[in-house]
DNA sequence: ATGAAAGCGCTAACAC
DNA sequence: GTGTTAGCGCTTTCAT
């Protein structure tokens, strides 16, 4: 509450419309058993008054926020504004509020989302667990009512809302070898020491090559610090410095693909000619790069809406009893100028 | 407060501690006069109990919820979410949590920000805005705590803090004209009715270019819908259409700039040769582009610590008496590739 | 279908 | 410096 103004109290209009507090509580909350007659003066003299619930007071009163907490690594990534916005659109559709939480794939920020301070005044958290460990998913302070999303080794007894990334860098390493590449090399975060989203991704990238009977080759893997444009950019120096480059880039994101399809140019590479180029997120920058990048598409609103709709399952009546569930959302190969040549 | 967990109260490290619970509200809220032997056994007792304040039950007291909104167009354009994370990490540092609301430029939504529902639980709100007019922004139910953003013609009292879109417009105008440019174009959202940013960008444009002793010409002031890529797309091909195609183009943001670089690409046009472009707010994409973009960078993290400072003036005890204060943040011209041939 | 009373967990006066 | 006493505005049993 923000004092001040919102004056009006419950109360107050109780007494205007001649009933118990209660009852304008009841209305306030769509209760099914008022009157019409009743509600109807009790709504003119909430009107009249121009009164607004006090929400630090309901939440005290009846232990629910209406906050969820959207933890993810940062906003800076198309990928994860995106889904911001697609998480608080499905939430507002249940009058529930987004705290978005930028963890920057810290252990210590994503544990604080999961049980610091600030878990305790959210319904739920939502959060995409890069760094944390299973300990701190279901420790003394976590949070009971947790979804996560994106592929991880993470096996924590939570709802799990993903794409299949394994399967969708099978698809992505299955098209550039009909585009007879066979030197393909990835560029990306390479996992610490848990076994989290990249990691998933490096795995599935590395069966398909390897199933298709070729060699995954050590110096065609590019660790980058941040998955970001710049860290693109610098990769392409590595590879082009090999005595046998590679004749395919897969980036780990559209960032690094932005990056590397960049630097290609500067260097005089030509793409798809010399280098095919692809990317993860299908970002809108991609369908403006030059060439447009090959992405892969996730469907981020379908992960918004689900993790959303999960949350709110377990925050109601016997939602604690539900066993976990593990949703996978679609995806799709977007193929474009980067792989394969226009006209 | 989520419930099940956090049920230590207060009262309980009180009674541990052997104290009032007054006392231990004095610890956590790091009151002055609290002794050190009290404070340390007071401390220790938190943390055997491993408690937590409530924040609900704080906010209800104390009239204070430690929450601020940002009301932006939305997550979805750099410039915002970058801004969004700047404005997250100078509120924390007061302990203050962000609240995202996302207007779409919409007059409703930048009304509900203002004084909508949730507008009675923030401590303050910072808002762009874009279509809200002068009479909600100070109305009945409009929080008395305001920063507003980005140039507008909106003259509320209220503090603004905001980079100088004039001059830089100018300065972009001027640049170009140096390089010998004559005809120039600008593609962007055209105002509605009321004098906002846009519109703003666009007095500052003409201006110069009418300074230059140039005209400026209706049929080289392409409006649009939405300030993205495609949209910049689009606007070249009318561009291309006409008669005297411009030799220059200004984008209202970086996003159509980077539309528009695309479609000149695809149709066969030199940049900068034929048509030089320049674009605002300097997304890292634009360091990426082909040809790289000029563009106008913004000091956003200037913004976002200058409107939580003021926020928090005012949300002090004779905040409220304080006149409003217009703060105008630096803003420089960053030249790249789109405007001045390289090498 | 509506009312009365209790209390959520904290802070804020005011005493001491 | 620390304790005591009241609420903050709402929801929630339990009656009726």
């Amino acid at each position: 509450m923000s004092g001040r103004r919102g004056r009006v109290r419950l109360e107050d209009v109780a007494e205007v419309a001649g009933v118990s507090a209660k009852t304008v509580s009841n209305v306030i909350r769509n209760y099914r058993y008022v009157s019409d007659a009743t509600r109807t003066k009790v709504e003119a003299a909430m009107a009249e008054l121009g009164y607004r619930v006090n929400l630090s007071a309901r939440a005290l009163a009846s232990n629910q926020t209406g906050f969820i907490a959207l933890a993810i690594p940062g906003l800076d990534n198309p990928y994860y504004s995106r889904l911001a916005g697609y998480v608080i659109d499905a939430a507002r559709e249940h009058d529930w509020i987004v705290l978005i939480e930028q963890t920057g794939s810290s252990e210590a920020l994503e544990k604080a989302a999961v049980s610091g301070a600030g878990s305790q005044l959210v319904d739920g958290v939502i959060l995409q667990p890069d760094a944390i460990g299973h300990a701190d998913l279901t420790g003394r302070f976590a949070h009971h009512n947790l979804v996560l999303i994106g592929e991880s080794g993470v096996t924590a007894s939570a709802d799990h809302v993903t794409a299949d990334a394994a399967a969708a860098a099978r698809e992505l390493v299955e098209h550039l070898l009909a585009q007879g590449r066979s030197r393909i090399a990835t560029v990306g975060i390479r996992p610490q020491d848990r076994p989290n989203a990249s990691e998933l991704r490096y795995r599935g990238l590395s069966q398909a090559v390897e199933s298709a009977g070729l060699q995954v080759r050590a110096e065609y893997l590019i660790p980058v610090s941040r998955n970001r444009r710049p860290d693109g950019a610098e990769a392409v120096d590595q590879l082009l410095a090999l005595d046998e480059p590679p004749d395919a880039i897969i980036c780990f994101n559209d960032l690094v693909g932005s990056g590397v399809l960049a630097r290609l140019r500067e260097r005089g590479v030509r793409v798809p000619g010399d280098i095919a180029v692809a990317g993860f997120d299908d970002n809108e920058e991609s369908r403006f790069t030059y060439p447009p990048l090959t992405s892969v598409a996730f469907d981020l609103e379908a992960i918004a809406r689900r993790c959303v709709q999960r949350l709110l399952l377990r925050a109601g009546p016997d939602g604690a009893d539900q066993p976990p569930v593990r949703t996978v959302v679609g995806h799709r190969l977007v193929v474009r100028g980067s792989t394969v040549a226009s006209d």
